[in-house]
Parts: C-alpha cells; structure tokens; sequence
DNA sequence: CGAATTTGACCGGCGC
DNA sequence: GCGCCGGTCAAATTCG
C-alpha cells in the first residue's frame, strides 16, 4: 500500500461474487440492502487495508482501483475500457494460470488478477531502479517466486473476504426473515386482539348487567363523506329527536317518539337507560353502530383558562351539576349545529389541577361539519375508534399507553389511556403531561389571538391514527408560531414544515403544552386566515396584545390550553 | 323578543 | 327499598 498499490479486483475475470443473490441487486427499496453501501469502506479482519464497497450502478469507470465491486454484472463490465485501462501489460500470465489453480474460476469470487498485476508492476518498478534497466533470467524467476508468495497470499486474504462477506450475507438473510416474520405477526395479532377485547367486554357487561355493547360494529366514523352521507338523516333525527327542548309536549318523556322511530342512530341518542327500559325493542339499539358510539366517551385533558374552548361546533348548554369527588361543576353541552345532531359533551375541570379542563366528548355529528371542526372531530374519533376497534388489547385500565400515545402524538409524553370498565368505555388523552414536574409552571401565556384549525384534506377513516397524529401535527405547527412568543416554541414533531421560528435560541418548550396552547388558539376562530395573518403580523412588529401569563378575564376566547373536541366521527 | 343560559326538578341505574 | 349519582329536562332568567 505504501508503495501505490492496491488490491483491485477487476471487473472483467467474469467471476461474480455470489454472495447476494439476484434478488440483491435490486433491493434499493430494502433497507437493509447492501445497496447502500455505496463506497463505503470496509474494513474486513486479517486484512491489512480497508476494501471499497461500491455498487455497479454507481461505479462510474474512475481511477480508483481499490473498488471492489460487489454488485457488478461481469459480462457487462468486463467489456467496459475503462476496466482494463488499469490492467498493466506485464508477463502474469503464468501467474493467471497459478491464479486458477487455487481458486477455481467460479469460486473465486475475487479477481486477484488486477492485483497482481500491480503488485508485478510495483515490483518490477522497484526493480527497474535497482537494475537500471537490466533484466536477467534469474531475477525475472525470483520475481515470479515472489509473485507466487504474493498470489497465496492474496488467495489467503481473498478467502477471508469471502468468508467476512458470506458472514455479512448471512446476517442479512436473517434479519430479513425474522423482519418479516414479525411483520406477519403483527397482523396476525389484530385480528385476535378484537376478539379478545370482545370476550374482555362481554364479560364486563356482564357484570353490570347491561346490554353487550356492540364494540365491533363501530360504524367507520369520522370522516367528511360519512358526515355529508348522514346528512339525509338529519331530517328524520330531527323528526325523532323530540327529546331536545323543543318537544315540551310529552313533558319531556320523549322516549315514546324514539321508540317510534326507526332510526337507529337517533335512538342510540337517547337517554341510554331510559330508553331501554321504557322500550324493551330499543336493545335493538344496542346493536346500532351509532350506540357504540354513543357510549364510547373520549375525554381530552388539556390546561386551559377558558371555561369552554370552542372546537369548531356550536354547542349549547342544556344542565350543569356537581359532580361527586369534584368541587367543580360539571357542564353539558350538546351540539347545536344541527337539529337532532346527538353529539354531546361534557366540560369539567380537573379537580387536582384546576388549570387542567377535561371535556368528555360523546357521539357522532349527524352533519357535515366545518374544517375547523372537522379536524378536531377527526383527532378524536382516532382515538375513539382506537378505542372501540380491538386495536388495544386491554378492556380496563391503563391500555397500549405507547400505542396511543405514539397514534396521538409521536414524539410527545402524552398518554393515552382507556377504561372500560367505566359506565362507558372512556378513552383519555392527557395533554397535560410533560417533563416538568411541575404542570403549573408552564401554564401557556393568553394566546393573542384565535387561530382555527387548519383545514386540510379530511383523512379517511382507516387513517384514523395518522389523522389524529395529523390533527395534533398541525396545531403544533400553529402552537410553535405562537408559543414563541412567550416561551419559546420549536415543537418536537418531526418532518415538520418550515414554520415561522421567531425566536430560535429560546428553550425548546413541552410539546403537550404546545399543542394546548395551540389548540386552544387554533379552536377559537374561524376566521384562521385572518387570525393568522394577525398573529404573524403582531410577532412580526413585536406587538404583543397579551403577553401576560394566566390572564384570562381580558379575553375569555383566549386560553393557555385547550381540549382537543371529539366528535366520534358519522 | 328570540336565543342562550341557569338551575332546580326529575329520572333511571346502581350499590348497599 | 332507599339513597346516591350521573344525566337530562324545562321553566325561569339573562343576554344581545
């Protein structure tokens, strides 16, 4: 080496490798393909000089002679000028047959040629300066005796190579097979951990003696086709549903209505318990896709200021009462965007942590809803849906906490977790949880102004955990713009679009808290253009309408955090 | 004045 | 059977 030779192994023997099979060469779309292994230098033991891997598609007919192509196709190659450019025109080929004699041509999957081309051409340099030119049957004998030595041992180190490479191969093989082994059991497993969650269930049910909840008929929910498809059934909800205030002829026992309608999903919205024992058909309900979800609850737990974040629904307050265990009253709403929609939910502050507002989200909206709202409909029917699918496996208690919590937010702390054992099978995301032990000192800053959801493409149903984690992605992307502000918003969420960093140095501030603070904002205007346009304009020219922490009586829109609404899909 | 909210009453489930 | 509790209703009240 030290004298300018190198070990070339020459595309044109015509030998191959042979360690990867056919298929290896075209396995760019694997990632553990050599194929990426694009002149990368190897460093294989018991030899004294590292090896150049490189791809045939990127070994360009260069000057670098200590390539060793693995991938090269030796018919084509071999053909190319540039390989024997670097094939010096000395007497081996008594050697090329010593070569063969070691190594059979098929097996020797290096070409030992080239090198010992170069190792003669070395020599015989070295000589030539000795000799001056001069050149004798002795001397050339002793040069052949010394290419023999250097042609075994070349041999030695070639069949090391190929046993570091066979080495390589194999370990590759294996974790393909044991990749994919585990790819057919993760979908093995989905099909088991509905039915266990069903017998889980059912058990459960059992226990409080009420009706078997259809957890597997959870009707595809959550997206804008379903709401727009649902829409023809608004009317005869609103013909069913005289339950709401209007109806104040059956001194609000309307159940008889219900139990003359037809419909379902508007029987699923009634008063779970009454219904059923009034009407004894009404089981039927329980069948209904529409009563799973009705039953299925998703609490989001974020710090807010705000009694109530609007989420992009209209909401009207129909009861308030005091729940037990809890100073704070507990406050129901029902949607009121359209007539007989059965959505509900119910706003509550933690009593732990009064900054914390839990709103427990039921149903699903019977009514195409705006993207404002739509997006944050689609965040929680995830997670409903999550819940109610099987794709969990545990019925009570805490429940695949990394699965959901990776759905909901990848690279955050926040936790998701299920009780079934509930009256109602309850999911809760916990937006509140960071690294900071103490919640209270991050309590987000009144957000200068109101930023709706970010309209985006409304995902499918089956995308359920990429749209909740798309749902969160985007308010973070608002929370960072606002958050920088005052504490120093970059969010952790990675592949994110360039997002207006205004103060790049500041800390990195807690992603659960951001994406509070960013739904909160986010949820409270619909007007986003504008709003946002605003925002950017106040951080711009460093006007800042509220920059004080906690202040929530100057505006009662503006909130720290927020809760993330669920509308449990349609 | 209509809409929204408040608030006491009511209902049903559940546990004891 | 009774009381507790969650949930809902609807008259009264407040708000815009």
């Amino acid at each position: 080496m030290d004298k300018g030779w190198g070990l070339t192994l020459d595309n044109s023997s015509g030998n191959s490798l042979g360690f990867f099979p056919s298929k290896q060469p075209s396995s760019s779309a694997n990632p553990l393909s050599f194929s990426k292994l694009n002149h990368q230098t190897m460093f294989p033991p018991g030899l004294g000089f590292p090896v150049n891997l490189t791809r045939r598609d990127d070994h360009l007919p260069s000057d670098d002679n200590r390539v060793v192509d693995f991938f090269s196709d030796r018919n084509k190659s071999s053909s190319t000028p540039s390989d024997h450019h670097h094939q010096l025109n000395i007497k081996t080929a008594s050697v090329k047959k010593e070569n063969s004699h070691p190594e059979p041509p098929r097996k020797s999957n290096l070409d030992l040629n080239t090198g010992l081309q170069l190792l003669t051409a070395n020599t015989r340099s070295d000589q030539s300066t000795v000799d001056d030119g001069v050149s004798s049957d002795a001397e050339d004998k002793r040069v052949v005796a010394e290419l023999q030595d250097e042609l075994q041992r070349m041999n030695t180190e070639n069949q090391k190579l190929k046993d570091m490479l066979s080495h390589v191969s194999s370990n590759y093989t294996t974790l393909q097979i044991h990749l994919v082994s585990l790819m057919q059991q993760q979908q093995n497993q989905r099909p088991e951990s509905k039915e266990q969650e069903v017998v889980e269930v059912k058990s459960e049910e059992k226990n409080h003696g009420v009706v078997p909840r259809q957890f597997l008929d959870l009707k595809p929910s959550g997206t804008a086709e379903a709401d727009e498809d649902q829409v023809s059934n608004s009317s005869s909800d609103e013909r069913t549903r005289s339950s709401t205030p209007q109806n104040k002829n059956n001194n609000g026992k309307n159940e008889i209505t219900r139990e003359e309608s037809p419909d379902t999903e508007t029987q699923a919205w009634a008063p779970n318990n009454k219904l059923q024992k009034l009407n004894p058909s009404s089981t039927i309900d329980q069948s209904s896709p529409e009563a799973t979800m009705r039953k299925a609850r998703v609490s989001v737990r974020a710090r807010s200021e705000a009694p109530m974040i609007s989420d992009g629904c209209q909401w009207r307050k129909y009861g308030q009462k005091m729940a037990k265990g809890n100073p704070c009253p507990r406050a129901y709403y029902r949607c009121t965007m359209a007539v007989g929609c059965p959505v509900r939910k119910q706003v509550q502050r933690c009593a732990e942590d009064r900054t914390i507002l839990i709103t427990t989200y039921e149903g699903a909206h019977n009514h195409p809803l705006p993207p404002a709202a739509m997006a944050m409909a689609n965040t929680t029917t995830a997670a409903a849906t999550m819940l109610l699918s099987g794709s969990m496996s545990s019925a009570d208690g805490l429940m695949n906490p990394n699965l959901l919590a990776r759905a909901i937010l990848p690279c955050s702390t926040s936790m998701a977790t299920l009780s079934a054992s509930a009256p109602f099978p309850t999911v809760t995301l916990d937006l509140t949880h960071n690294s900071n032990p103490n919640p209270l000192q991050f309590q987000r800053p009144q957000t200068p102004f109101q930023v709706p959801f970010a309209s985006g493409p409304s995902p499918a149903a089956s995308q359920l955990p990429q749209v909740f984690a798309q749902a969160l992605y985007n308010q973070s992307k608002f929370s960072g713009l606002q958050l920088s502000q005052d504490h120093t918003a970059s969010s952790q969420l990675p592949n994110q679009a360039p997002r207006p960093t205004l103060q790049p140095n500041q800390q990195q501030p807690l992603l659960a808290d951001t994406v509070s603070a960013a739904t909160a904002a986010i949820t409270a205007d619909p007007n986003f253009t504008a709003v946002l346009a605003a925002a950017i304009s106040s951080i711009i020219g460093g006007a800042r309408p509220n920059n004080n922490n906690n202040n929530s009586s100057s505006n009662p829109n503006i909130t720290n955090s927020t809760t993330i609404s669920s509308f449990s899909g349609n």
